[in-house]
DNA sequence: AAAAGATGTGCAAACGTTTGCGCGAAATTA
DNA sequence: TAATTTCGCGCAAACGTTTGCACATCTTTT
């Protein structure tokens, strides 16, 4: 018995009025009789009667449904921030239609005009990391429908985006570093490509700098943050002339390759900081002694909210600019919980 | 200038012909003819015409969205799930509509409520730790829409599930310890109120039999999951008249704890097998030397499969009672791949 | 030359809801 | 009592698309 749902005609017809004074009354709208009012909705409960969304959402062209397109549902940060973006998404009425690139540009180029034809309010993106041209993105523009850009953002201009900044967070940590009193502090870095790897870079001469210390080029070692690769940036880090008493790497993984190797060659008297990307690294035997945590699940809240307050915007305000949002939630320096 | 997207009624008048024939020309049906085809096509695509996917769904009440309500997106089961499921939506061109419910039955309710509204074709629950009614399903059952339960399954009659299970892993566990040369195996197990509580010792009695082994239950201690839980169920087994060469975790964390805790203790000839829930459990210094994988990403993929084969079935094939798909996903046990 | 068929196109209804406008009846005012 | 306002409700259009049916024109068959 396939029951189809109870629409506002049968209603109507079973009360002989018209679908019009239905609706009214469903809305308690002010020009329907009370009377009227209490038998629709008496009869409307009875029937179960909810209203059919996809009719709405094709009345008035809005659907509260906003795109969401990561490139890893599996990596830990993007499903901490989509746990972030969901629970803003629902607390403001929204629901999530959730797609992964696997960072393939193409997929990415299918799945923008998918979510354009499911006709999302609004779109979030973490660009992938094949990424390379930005027309399917403009697309949206022209319909007026906002995007925002999360974590990994794109080259363009005019773009509303929420990203970490490393550089605050590596500044703390170096600085931590060098009031616990190390002097020589190596870096395992990541590839010259990555955004990510300069901000390391920068927050690590800054506090430097900042402690009218000589910056020395030659303890940032970059590694492609594979095994094989981090031991390899330990055995420079190791060998140089000043040797490192502390070493902060480019994530947990690398952390945990480098502690790994330090143990092997009976190495213990060696910091570790590292950037917080494993949910798991704090019940581990060997932790770093701190973390730069990047707050994934705020970030995808923040980036969430801004969307959602873009989507319900007064249309282009005659006049003004169009406003950016350029958000940068900024790293932080969190202390091992580990006794 | 937000450009109102094209629609079939300016190509018609244009072309000073019918919305039907624009359709018809679009769709290539048979009875129009070729030049009007042509023009039409051309002309569409010069316009970058692309059909209102809201009208539409609104016409023939199909919305190619599948709707998946899981606890915990940053839990990494579920995320992992996630992206199976997506990885299917996605190449059988359906979209996912995700939301969490924290556990919360209440959130679950509403959740279900509206997914409903936003009129998706089929529903993956994997239900909330709270959830103790189950009607809100019911609904779905009423107006045809296909629910698939997925790991977390409800215990009522006639539905369809996919989960996994771990008696099969368990089993095999024990059953590697017991060839590799133990003779007491001591198992940590997690509270009775989990069906995954008595699938653990269930694979494990079976192996112990299978063997030709006496069952000791004082051997299976349960736990709470915290890490005190862990360390007293430890003492328990260690206190054991005979104490076990190796020991059978209830996850990763109790893995963790107990590793560590024995570690704390200098004792080092204990095995250790557990259950893969953590990424990243073969990257750390201590690892269990086997763990039972219950492929999340699988089950994931099935799950949905499932879904949109019950979406596209011919509707109640008259006389044929309606088949539910009860599948069980072995649980398999895997060897840590570490040297 | 008339009947039959094929071909190409348009009309209009349908999906469920909202909303501006208009109209009759009752209630108020002058 | 007549004029005006208020109240309660219905009509119909609109959103974009698909599709059964009918109609006209042209081509073929008898």
């Amino acid at each position: 018995m396939p029951d189809k749902p109870t629409t506002i005609k049968e209603i109507a017809k079973i009360l002989k009025i018209s679908v019009s004074t239905v609706s009214r009354a469903l809305h308690d709208h002010s020009s329907i009789g009370l009377t009227t009012k209490m038998r629709v909705k008496k009869l409307a409960a009875e029937l179960n009667y909810e209203p059919n969304q996809r009719a709405i959402q094709f009345l008035h062209g809005k659907s509260f449904v906003i795109g969401v397109i990561l490139p890893e549902l599996s990596e830990s940060f993007f499903s901490t921030a989509i746990s972030g973006i969901e629970d803003i998404a629902y607390k403001r009425n929204y629901t999530v239609l959730l797609a992964q690139s696997h960072d393939d540009a193409e997929r990415e180029k299918l799945l923008v005009a998918k979510m354009k034809s499911q006709g999302v309010d609004g779109l979030l993106v973490s660009v992938a990391k094949t990424t390379s041209t930005y027309e399917h993105f403009e697309v949206f523009k022209k319909l007026n429908i906002p995007i925002v850009f999360f974590d990994r953002i794109p080259p363009i201009k005019d773009i509303h985006y929420v990203s970490s900044n490393l550089k605050t967070g590596t500044f703390e940590a170096v600085n931590f570093l060098l009031k616990k009193g190390h002097r020589t502090i190596g870096m395992i870095n990541g590839p010259g490509t990555l955004v990510a790897t300069h901000e390391r870079k920068e927050g690590y001469i800054r506090a430097m700098t900042a402690n009218r210390l000589k910056f020395d080029p030659s303890l940032i070692v970059s590694c492609d943050l594979s095994e094989d690769g981090t031991i390899k940036a330990m055995d420079t880090l190791l060998n140089h002339k000043r040797k490192p008493t502390a070493v902060v790497t480019f994530n947990d993984y690398v952390a945990l390759f480098a502690m790994r190797y330090a143990k092997s060659i009976a190495l213990t008297n060696l910091d570790f900081v590292s950037y917080a990307n494993l949910p798991i690294i704090n019940y581990m035997d060997h932790t770093p002694i701190a973390s730069v945590e990047q707050f994934p699940y705020k970030q995808g809240k923040k980036a969430a909210d801004i969307l959602i307050d873009l989507i319900n915007k007064p249309k282009n305000e005659s006049g003004s600019e169009q406003a950016y949002f350029n958000i940068v939630v900024e790293s932080e320096l969190v202390l091992s919980n580990r006794k």
